[in-house]
DNA sequence: AGGTGGTTGATTTTT
DNA sequence: TCAACCACCT
């Protein structure tokens, strides 16, 4: 084959070439960390159509997140020249699902226009369903109900599938008359939430009836490309599979190292099981990292080797040594965010430029605290996260009104605003509504044609729900022959929404209008509201359209995919990171999950990383003594560089300190104050009770355990009635007689 | 309808 | 500690 006809192909590793030219059967390419895994997806997405081994229209290639998406669509036509894609099934798994499901609703109860819910809407109407069953809804958490009842659609269950043993004592043991009670309810509603859309194309899919459906999209697809594999759920897996029976050209990729989705349904199963489940199926390893430092590189690699259950894949890089990691302890994390920020102003100086470095932390609220420093400091920093503009409360009122005018079975949408603003429908008459509409088993709005009909109600309220009924006919007589933006405004407007945050004097009042005429600015590249409407249930995304020079804060999670030149990993702290409640409640598999997420969080890194944490920390307003991660033992010697206050730490050594962490504070801040690099330790080296597997041990605050390993001072101990493993100090313990 | 005090509980988060 | 939520009050 000529070379010179494929340029794109030129510069390609032979391990990224062979990935992108081994088009035919199942392959599933290994795609280490900065190893240029987004280059060979598009490359071979490019390759096809070139090649004319694939139509666009053959094509099916999935991606998590829009953003990904995103990028793929522009990368591929970069690479064909400019021109855009058409007509190829590019997407998320929920956007291609509900694409699917727009076009065969009607084969499981539902119609074509369907609404998807969010979550929001999903733990609402499970709240209400909760309360018309009487279920105490303070005993059991209706987010709690509305979890399990995700997981279960994750795993491709339908309340069918479950027997009492999976039901548990949530909700009383309702559990499972719930979730069919709220498929039944979605199902009136001729709503679907994220699980359906997945789950229900399976139900169609399978249904020997439906054989025509499945047939017709094998023909169809020729060639399947998933990126992340190892972020699939059961659901999205069986899908793929299901779909893959046709051409069994499928290209999975991803990387079991960075599997940090376990929690929310992922199963790094399918991974590891591609061969079993594609048999034949090739494995190409992309070994080569193009990202890191071979300091960095040769870290990341010794702290994922200590996981067990990987495919196992060896980095490599010919990048220059450059510099080692930068492993330190504080006394508490103020220091640690006053030391952080000394070295961006330190990176800084050199000309580093700020959007090229990141804070990246292992849970929300540690962001606050750099945050806080970052003022002081003046430099600019951006966190990453926190409410998006869809879940603007004004954002999700003016959606609702454009459901109801869409859909009006949309009761979630409707009650939202069937007194917003205020109209003087109150509590009891929603209840009223309600009760109606469940005995009939209709709708809201439904319910409201019927008993405005009837003098049930009090000729005031009646009169309002009238009109109220009456601007949503016209409106949606409007949907087919007005444009979508205008009748957007004229609903706004119409319905008295957009007065009432004219005549509102609170200081937020003025954003929430300007949000809303970002609203529909937003609306202008869609065609019709339908279309509209179905990206902004898919896409929940918040776009970064930030500009000037920053320093990022995020979470490891949201970190992941992205590189920087100097990364900040603060709070490696055993019961912080890793996290507590992971090992508590999953065991082993929760601390292998904590350990990619230090894999990943290592392996952003371009040039320099600096690792951290504190002997003191304040949590939950108490201040609480840490032991270094496990994590920072477990990197190697002659790859960092330890550098810590006080002695707090030293590679491969046992440490202690006090547990009345306050009284050492003060004492500690006078010392670091007047003598900031004291050589000596906070606390002697106590004589202690030498411990030694096996043996059963009382600590005051977990109770009674078994030590399961002993590692210096520090004890991982299995304590009873707790899932996964603690590390404890040997001196908070006590033998058991 | 709007304000207040008391209780609770607190990772990670996309679609 | 602190914010969110709710029951209860004005």
């Amino acid at each position: 084959m000529p070379l010179q006809q494929f340029p794109y192909l030129d510069g390609l590793n032979p391990a990224q070439r062979e990935a992108v030219e081994t088009l035919d059967g199942a392959l599933l390419v290994l795609a280490g960390a900065g190893t240029g895994k987004t280059r060979v997806l598009t490359t071979r997405l490019a390759h096809l159509l070139t090649t004319g081994r694939a139509f666009p229209g053959q094509i099916l290639a999935v991606t998590f997140t829009n953003k990904a998406a995103a990028e793929m669509k522009e990368r591929v036509s970069a690479l064909l020249g400019g021109q855009p894609v058409e007509g190829w099934w590019l997407g998320t798994f929920h956007a291609l699902a509900a694409r699917m499901l727009r076009r065969h609703a009607e084969l499981v109860g539902l119609s074509g226009n369907y609404t998807i819910i969010d979550q929001d809407d999903s733990v609402r109407l499970i709240k209400q369903l909760m309360e018309a069953g009487n279920i105490d809804t303070k005993k059991w958490a209706p987010k709690a109900v509305a979890d399990a009842i995700s997981k279960w659609k994750d795993q491709g269950k339908l309340p069918s599938d479950l027997s009492m043993d999976d039901a548990g004592e949530m909700a009383g043991g309702k559990l499972i008359s719930l979730y069919t009670q709220y498929q039944q309810r979605l199902k009136t509603l001729n709503a679907c939430d994220f699980g359906d859309l997945l789950l229900h194309m399976i139900t169609i899919f399978k249904n020997p009836d439906n054989a025509d459906v499945l047939a017709d999209y094998h023909r169809r697809f020729h060639y399947l490309l998933v990126d992340e594999y190892q972020d699939t759920n059961v659901v999205q897996y069986l899908w793929l599979r299901l779909l893959a029976k046709g051409s069994n050209n499928i290209c999975c990729v991803g990387d079991d190292d960075q599997s940090i989705y376990g929690w929310r349904g992922a199963e790094v199963g399918n991974i590891l099981r591609f061969e079993k489940d594609f048999p034949g199926a090739k494995i190409i390893r992309l070994e080569e990292n193009y990202r890191s430092t071979k300091h960095i590189l040769a870290a990341a690699n010794s702290v994922i080797a200590n996981n067990e259950g990987r495919l196992g894949k060896d980095l490599f890089t010919s990048m220059d040594n450059g510099e080692k990691i930068t492993v330190r302890g504080l006394w508490d994390g103020e220091a640690e965010a006053r030391w952080v920020g000394e070295e961006i102003e330190a990176l800084q100086s050199k000309q580093w430029s700020l959007n090229q470095m990141a804070i990246l932390v292992r849970a929300g609220f540690q962001t606050r605290e750099f945050e806080e420093r970052m003022i002081q400091l003046g430099l600019p920093y951006k966190v990453i996260g926190g409410p998006r503009f869809y879940e603007r409360m004004e954002i999700r009122d003016a959606l609702a009104y454009l459901r109801v005018t869409a859909q009006t079975n949309d009761d979630l949408a409707l009650e939202r605003i069937i007194n917003t603003p205020k109209r003087g429908i109150g509590d009891a008459t929603v209840q009223t509504l309600y009760a109606h509409a469940r005995n009939r088993g209709i709708s809201l709005y439904q319910a409201i044609l019927d008993l405005t009909q009837t003098d049930e109600l009090r000729p005031k309220v009646k009169g309002t729900l009238m009109k109220l009924i009456d601007d949503f006919e016209r409106w949606r007589s409007m949907l087919d022959n007005t444009k979508h933006t205008e009748l957007t405004g004229m609903i706004l407007d119409e319905s008295g929404y957009t007065q009432m945050w004219q005549a509102d004097k609170s200081p937020e009042a003025p954003g929430r209008l300007e949000n809303l005429k970002e609203l529909v600015a937003g609306m202008e590249e869609f065609e019709s509201m339908a279309g509209f409407l179905e990206h902004v249930s898919l896409v929940m995304e918040n776009q970064n359209n930030a500009n000037g020079e920053f320093v990022t804060i995020m979470t490891l999670h949201a970190a992941k995919g992205l590189e920087y030149d100097a990364v900040f990993l603060p709070g490696w702290e055993e019961g912080l990171f890793p996290s507590q409640r992971s090992m508590d409640e999953n065991g082993l598999k929760g601390l292998e999950e904590e350990r990619r997420l230090a894999y990943v969080g290592i392996t952003r890194a371009r040039k320099k990383s600096f690792i951290s944490f504190a002997a003191n920390r304040r949590m939950y307003g108490q201040w609480v003594n840490a032991i270094p991660s496990r994590f920072v033992d477990e990197l190697p010697e002659e790859h960092v560089d330890v550098n810590s206050d006080s002695g707090l730490y030293d590679p491969g050594r046992s440490q202690h300190w006090d547990s009345s962490g306050f009284q050492m504070r003060e004492q500690m801040q006078r010392q670091t104050r007047f003598a900031p690099r004291a050589a000596s330790r906070p606390m002697a080296e106590v004589e202690g009770p030498v411990f030694s597997a096996g043996e059963r041990v009382f600590h005051d605050k977990f109770g009674n355990g078994t030590i399961i390993h002993v590692d210096g001072h520090k004890l991982d101990i299995q304590f009873d009635g707790s899932d996964g493993s603690k590390r404890v100090m040997d001196s908070f313990v006590t033998k058991n007689l």
